[in-house]
DNA sequence: TGAGTTATGGACCCTTCGGTACAAAACCAT
DNA sequence: ATGGTTTTGTACCGAAGGGTCCATAACTCA
């Protein structure tokens, strides 16, 4: 998983693979037919440690306030990038380049992504802020959500500062924590 | 231009570039030095062509609000993908892939980018709601406005709906239109 | 322990990659 | 026209791509 999360799955060469699993292509076809199979594989291995735990984040009753969960979900990110690891994420990374060339690596990649969207507008609607406002304001902004989730995995990816990142993560909290106007 | 823009810094082949540009191998060698510097040249003529423009309309004085610069520019964005150009942005491809491996790429990508991000800057101080913010604030929208857009560019390139685009972006135009709490 | 099965290594296949070399063609000034 | 220069097309190169094949090694169960 992780070379494919370090290159991207076009970029990501079968030694590259091989080594990164430790085990030579004899096994690799037999276990999976192809490349494509073995990202398919492992995209459900990604959604699995990564982005269910991300929802998981999102929907936590323990963190009563819904925006804290996002703004919680966004500081790992951003951690994340502190740390050294520019690696992104692996759907943001996967939708941007030529895997969503491929029908079916398009649709599995659109459905995690889709988890996510959906995590962020359980987490919305967790807050005080927006649970009373109407659902499709939610549901809208929620796409906000995972499209500036997905600018930020990319920028991260690319050289991006650290600082444009935690600015645009904490804009957008910002943002979404002002009341919007009475009507 | 336009193979690199359709398939990336990395998968656009030099059969496909020189398709593209009518000519064979000799000339191409001639004229450049190899592929890297191929795609320098054309993130500079993108520049011109494409970033240069978008600056232009969120600097625009012909439009007063400046935050209706910035909605003009999401639904150009947004008309695009409607017409069927799932191109994306170059800019925001070539971040995400593996041109950022190389600094020379990653340097122009993020210098272009970063003409945008302060064309958003403009645009919002041209903005009744944000012209008498701090310009720490206004900063960190534009680069929330950067991410929001690159996020969408990238969203656009893989199959998301149009309609996950529209919401997505007049979100991000309603939250910046309500006016913040005084303070 | 030994027959039968499965998993493994790695040599090999063809294609495509980016890049070079160079002869023929096109152009140019005289 | 003609000699010299520049541009163009294309054959070719080595490397690397993904994928196949098969002999050997490793397991399994009687």
């Amino acid at each position: 998983m992780d070379v494919f999360w370090r290159e991207g799955y076009q970029e990501a060469s079968l030694p590259a693979l091989l080594e990164g699993m430790g085990i030579t292509r004899g096994s690799l076809y037999k276990a999976f037919s192809d490349k494509k199979t073995l990202f398919l594989t492992i995209l459900e291995h990604y959604e699995k440690s990564a982005v269910e735990p991300a929802v998981a984040l999102l929907s936590d009753p323990e963190t009563p306030d819904g925006m804290q969960r996002i703004e919680m979900l966004l500081d790992k990110v951003i951690e994340q990038v502190k740390q050294g690891d520019r690696r992104g994420c692996l759907l943001c990374t996967a939708a941007a380049g030529a895997a969503s060339d491929d029908a079916d690596i398009a649709h599995a990649v659109a459905e995690s992504l889709g988890k996510m969207q959906r995590g962020f507008a359980v987490a919305l609607a967790a807050s005080p802020v927006h649970a009373t406002r109407p659902d499709a304001e939610r549901h809208a902004f929620s796409d906000a959500l995972i499209t500036q989730y997905t600018g930020l995995r990319i920028l991260a990816r690319s050289r991006a500062s650290i600082e444009i990142l935690e600015r645009s993560a904490s804009a957008i909290l910002q943002l979404l924590r002002t009341p919007p106007p009475i009507g």
